[in-house]
DNA sequence: GGCTTTCGTTGATGAATCGCAAATAAATCC
DNA sequence: GGATTTATTTGCGATTCATCAACGAAAGCC
């Protein structure tokens, strides 16, 4: 693919950088198409590139000692990702699988400090990235320690229609394939819980399922369940 | 108190900068000290000043829309903390509360922007910070959705134990006051369940209690506790 | 020193949700 | 198109843990 600086400008980190300095980047970048189910990297592994998705969807995941797998966080057009030298790490925390084909930008890590210093602008954004994941992890955080798993739930499948969807008829549509048990790897719960909520839900008209699709009919009526302490 | 280059040289922040750029920057701030009890600032509050922790301990807390409340995290001697601007707040997203008599550094939020980009040591420190505690939180979800409460409670008391520990005898007594309720806002479950965990433990000779006291008296036998699958 | 407040312990009960099992259904592979 | 794999649904029993309740103990306050 050829990089072209109208291209990326849409997308935030190149948004408020000066014409000279995107060239800059993209002169080092090499673009990778990355076909659903492959792992652009696994976890453990030596951290030899950063990257930034141009389109396409993944998820980051990590597996415990004992083998229990949680989702970290999806990444969506526009994140920076596999930026494991601002976290002062050699290998990756994660593995980044790809969930709807991908394309990527992709920066040896060796760069990361100089392009770092080089570009305040880079600098920035990396630091605001890094703290919009924190206070997503916290909320995560709270979520978890505080709700009820109906409620994580919800919370959870709002975020992705707000990340991820595409609006269908009266309702927004999941615009990628997302399992049950993808479900439940991101709000600490089983996929069996997560089937029955589903289930109870789309008898209520607030969704409606099928394999590996999700379309939310009643995104206000999610909300309320969301919010509220108990639905009356 | 007196601001001497040689007196804050032992914390990580300043360790690797120019004797000229610690100057810069102590001669923006102005020390601080906080009785235990007391709040540095409040959740919601417009953030006026980013910190760093000389001594003493901190506890960071939010409470939830429904008026629960969770242990966001321990701010430890050499910590930067209240660094709203780093997350792109113009808030503070949690209370910090001193728990044991702190003194701590204050810079007006205003020269946040610009030590940042005169001062990269300060600007590198911020971002393996906040990469820290993303790490961290990532940890704290992965423990929350996958492990049982007894062994997130061993996990977060051998943290605590890193952190804040003081060797006492054979084992190592956690050096400021802590309740039950605290430990269980760290851990997302209840006093009453951390009350009986505690109480279990002290049996076995793990840890001996007290009134917001706690000294860990096996620390090979909690790790055990936490990292086994099952205990035989 | 007595009173009040905060903190901790422990038992009993029940609800949330996990784990297991078995059946169904959709997609994929030759 | 049948066989296989991968997802999903649902019932039921087991278990963990929160909740309610009551009491005991330590610390703070006049």
């Amino acid at each position: 693919m050829k990089l072209d600086i109208s291209l990326v400008k849409k997308f935030a980190l190149f948004a408020e950088m000066a014409d000279g300095d995107i060239e800059a980047m993209l002169s080092h970048a090499v673009s990778r198409r990355i076909a659903a189910g492959d792992a652009v990297f696994e976890q453990g592994a030596p951290a030899t590139h950063f990257f930034l998705l141009l389109n396409g969807r993944l998820k980051v995941s990590q597996v415990t000692p004992q083998g229990q797998q949680i989702i970290v966080r999806m990444v969506n057009p526009g994140d920076l990702f596999g930026i494991a030298k601002a976290l002062q790490r050699s290998d990756y925390p994660g593995t980044a699988l790809c969930v709807s084909e991908a394309v990527a930008l992709c920066w040896p890590m060796e760069l990361w400090s100089q392009m770092i210093s080089q570009n305040p602008q880079l600098a920035a954004t990396a630091l605001t990235t890094i703290g919009q994941r924190l206070q997503e992890a916290h909320t995560r955080i709270r979520e978890i320690s505080t709700e009820e798993v109906e409620r994580r739930v919800a919370h959870a499948v709002l975020r992705l229609s707000e990340q991820a969807g595409r609006a269908e008829g009266a309702g927004v549509r999941i615009d990628f394939p997302i399992t049950r048990q993808d479900i439940a790897e991101m709000t600490g719960t089983t996929l069996h819980t997560v089937s029955r909520i589903l289930s109870a839900w789309e008898g209520r008209g607030l969704v409606s399922g099928g394999r590996q699709k999700l379309l939310v009919r009643d995104v206000a009526g999610l909300k309320a369940l969301a919010e509220n302490e108990k639905m009356g």
